[in-house]
DNA sequence: TTCCAGGGGTAGA
DNA sequence: TCTACCCATGGA
């Protein structure tokens, strides 16, 4: 089965695909040669359905191995791709600045994301304080033990489903485990609807307040989230960030130092951030 | 062994 | 608000 999703003239595929690392995170898998990104997704009725996802011309063309929810798989993508996401005001400055000319000319600015903030949420916090490895690794493990048919990330349901022992014995997330059991805990309780915020068109303030009340979640973390979420404003400070800005300065920079270098791009900060072109050496 | 990786929670000032 | 310390995990 094929879907055809029309997308915006300011949008890349690849560039979507290729701003971050989550093509490298479970259920994603990203085949530079064809430029083709695929995806083991379950659509709520308990079996999987296996996406391959690439670019046609000014559409998103999707293949799937059965027959399936075409409305809700293309909402699926769409959130995925940030499709939606306007993109002409930022442009527009990258376009005021030399430095930032190519991130304009190269169509830069959307990051891949999961179907559900959940999935965001979870992965973001596999993220923190530790290599890059080891996040693929937790990630897989949580797909593998957890998800549908152990290939589709799973539910806060099928998480909050094992006790909390369980879920760090087979996900390893060490001191993270707890934090990602809490947090599918309450969605399942009730007392936490996270899908929910994004529609609810909070100020940035509001929902970097609310994501910094989630376990596992601290400046950095919500700064990636609201990113994802469309909120460009705060600079998720990491350690490449400060490496990459050790090596344009020529000594060792703080995280503080670091916001400083971006204060100038303003409501654009985050973004920028994410797409600065460094010097290479 | 020790250090630390795309940080965060907590206590104490 | 800022700092110091601890945190599970696994690779270097």
């Amino acid at each position: 089965m094929q879907i055809i999703i029309p997308s915006t003239p300011n949008f890349s595929f690849y560039e979507t695909v290729a701003a971050h690392g989550w093509r490298r995170l479970l259920p994603f898998a990203w085949d530079e040669d064809t430029q083709t990104l695929s995806r083991a997704e379950d659509l709520g009725n308990g079996r999987v359905v296996n996406l391959t996802i690439r670019a046609g011309g000014g559409e998103v063309v999707v293949e799937t191995d059965a027959d399936a929810d075409r409305r809700e798989i293309a909402a699926r993508i769409r959130r995925m791709l940030q499709i939606e996401m306007p993109l002409d005001e930022f442009h527009a400055y990258c376009r005021t600045q030399p430095a930032l000319a190519a991130i304009a000319d190269n169509v830069r600015g959307r990051m891949l994301r999961s179907p559900t903030l959940f999935e965001d949420v979870v992965k973001v916090i596999a993220t923190t304080n530790t290599t890059w490895a080891q996040t693929i690794a937790m990630t897989a493990r949580i797909v593998a033990s957890f998800g549908t048919e152990g290939r589709a990330f799973p539910t806060p349901t099928q998480i909050a489903a094992v006790p909390p022992e369980e879920f760090a014995e087979k996900a390893r997330m060490g001191y993270r485990s707890a934090y990602v059991h809490a947090i599918a805990s309450a969605i399942v309780g009730g007392s936490l609807d996270l899908e929910a915020w994004q529609s609810e068109a909070l100020p940035a303030a509001d929902l970097r307040k609310r994501l910094l009340g989630l376990p596992g979640v601290g400046p950095y973390g919500a700064a990636c989230l609201l990113l994802y979420l469309g909120k460009p404003e705060h600079v998720n400070s990491d350690s490449v960030a400060r490496a990459a800005l050790s090596q344009e300065v020529g000594r060792t920079v703080t995280d503080k130092e670091v916001h400083a270098f971006f204060e100038t791009h303003g409501q654009w900060r985050g973004l920028v951030y994410n797409f600065y072109p460094w010097k290479q050496e």
